[in-house]
DNA sequence: ATGTAAAATTGTACTGATTACAATTTTATA
DNA sequence: TATAAAATTGTAATCAGTACAATTTTACAT
């Protein structure tokens, strides 16, 4: 609860109810929900609240730098409270994001082509660990 | 255009009139085009051309490996001849995609947790080269 | 306290890339 | 040359996300 507050003060977003809660949400939910799947979460407990808040509070998080927006699943925007450098795995069974470790010493360009660089994206796909167990059929069966 | 063919039927795709025109079209522009913009390039020497086959046929040669599906601007998927390991870098200001090379011996992940690992992305953004040139305004003025 | 302006929230309507689907055309083959 | 399979076509639909205008809340000056 205030750290959520804190979270946000420190990003220069005013704290208001409904971006108390959606930050609550993303730090007790490691689950890298979609803008819908906090609504439908939070909608409960704040009966007025709008899908409109909470895509544009989630829009305004990210541009501040409170949380990480996450596009590895084109169809649908996912959020992540953790900001910090790793990489993002999506399951092509199941659909889950998940979160993988990078080393620190990262090589991977070789060359910046003279662009001025701002953010990066590790995305990996494939079958999680979860789904590996339970099956072995086609790999390739969404897409 | 013999190219064009090669690359459909190593990759089992019959070589339709369409699909031949669609990978000519990515053979030489790299330019990272998205369906719609290959479709309205081609149209015009094809009269008869649907949007939807652009789109379908895309999708059929992303998943044989005929060619990339690139997913770094959320708006707007994009495509690339180019199948080898590379990464992207997304211009903000003026949205355009450029290939980056990557190193030959990548060491980014320090576990993969137990996931199948089928495909990977190496996703950049911020200002390219040329509109660096241009102007120093304000990094963020589109998101 | 009270009024007022700015900020935030809300709800509805809209957008636009992509897909679903059914009809038509083309291709391959018997 | 008939017939089935494959490919293409065009229209309608989908749906995450946004624009916008109205309403509510907040902050602050009087």
């Amino acid at each position: 609860m205030q750290k959520a507050i804190d979270i946000l003060t420190v990003h220069s977003v005013k704290p208001s109810l409904q971006r108390i809660a959606i930050m609550n949400y993303l730090l007790e939910h490691h689950t890298h929900p979609t803008a819908d799947e906090i609504f439908m979460a939070l909608a409960p407990s704040i009966p007025t609240l709008s899908k409109t808040t909470v895509y544009n509070n989630l829009k305004l998080l990210a541009e501040q730098g409170a949380v990480l927006k996450v596009s590895i699943d084109e169809q649908h925007t996912c959020y992540d409270i953790d900001t910090t450098p790793h990489a993002h795995f999506l399951c092509k069974r199941c659909n889950k994001v998940y979160d993988l470790p990078v080393n620190d010493n990262l090589h991977i360009l070789s060359d910046t082509c003279g662009h001025y660089i701002d953010e990066q994206f590790y995305f990996y796909k494939g079958v999680c660990k979860d789904c590996l167990k339970l099956g072995l059929g086609s790999i390739k069966e969404t897409n």
